[in-house]
DNA sequence: TTTATCCGGATAAAATATATCCGATTAAGG
DNA sequence: CCTTAATCGGATATATTTTATCCGGATAAA
């Protein structure tokens, strides 16, 4: 079981698109240097942020990537569904219905118990990225970090806007 | 973000080999036609099963799997540790040492606050799967079936086992 | 018009999950 | 001892998903 690296990804970005200036964007070249990331794959995953109404783009020249959000409102439960799609980890093929003393169909109205239970230990994982928000996040690495990273990420910022 | 079949299959599989006599086994063909599953890829589930010690195994004629723990010590996690495999879900690539911007490894040794987070949320899925033991499950689900099921599937394992 | 940028689809390579097969090994039973 | 039944382990094959690239089109600024 593993998250695509396009939740990592998307997760940095959001606390770099959080940093802009009201109303101003960034392209996705810029961000795939910032980390090292393949653009045109990057790409994908920031249209699948976009469709989740997480991050807006601007077309054409000096256009790019904005958050959509307030920073308070996004959370990584947000981030993971727009990449990975909402659908569960765990597929519960209804196998009581198979082989020699399957069930009816109409006597699984109800899920087995090991469907509910893996259904309940994922919902205490979704819960628990929904307790992060991007803001919680940005303030604890802004508490964590040395004031000189803050600033050199500041400054490369600010270049990309000229 | 997927669990394997395997991970069903086992569980199920699990539940059946519950209920067995003490001592005594069953094969890999027939639970694979209790469940309809394709028993020579469930024989590899089984063989991950049996490294993690939660089933044994008895070769030649007579032979089968067995639990090789009591039910109320056999959790999910173990199950799904045993088929996925340990590594977590959330891959941390490191990204923030890439880049114009990048942090020295040196200033790495914590986990950032993304990690930290997704590693966090994981603990707590993991947590969930804890909780519940083959025992507990198994008891759910003797409230929850007829009476006419329970004994199709005592019928069926003592028949195996003629 | 040129340049920069996102959009969407097509495509392909790599990795993983799913599935099958077969020889080796082991044990029960005649 | 010999045959038969059964698992073990490795090799292999197929399907699906992930990762990645490319290109033509749309859009907007300079």
């Amino acid at each position: 079981m593993q998250l695509g690296k396009g939740v990592e990804w998307a997760t940095h970005i959001c606390t770099v698109l959080a940093i802009l200036p009201a109303g101003a964007g960034i392209s996705v070249d810029a961000l795939a240097d910032f980390f090292e990331v393949p653009s045109a794959y990057l790409a994908k995953q920031m249209q699948l942020l976009r469709r989740a109404g997480i991050v807006a783009s601007v077309r054409g020249k000096g256009g790019g990537y904005r958050l959509a959000m307030a920073v308070d409102t996004i959370t990584l439960l947000d981030i993971v569904t727009a990449i990975e799609g909402p659908s569960p980890a765990f597929r519960c093929t209804e196998i009581r219905q198979n082989g020699p003393c399957g069930l009816k169909r109409k006597d699984c109205k109800k899920p087995c118990e090991i469907a509910a239970a893996f259904g309940a230990a994922e919902q205490t994982y979704r819960d628990a990225l929904q307790a992060n928000t991007l803001a919680s996040i940005m303030q604890e690495a802004a508490v964590n970090s040395s004031p000189e990273h803050m600033t050199a990420i500041a400054g490369w910022v600010q270049k990309q806007l000229t």
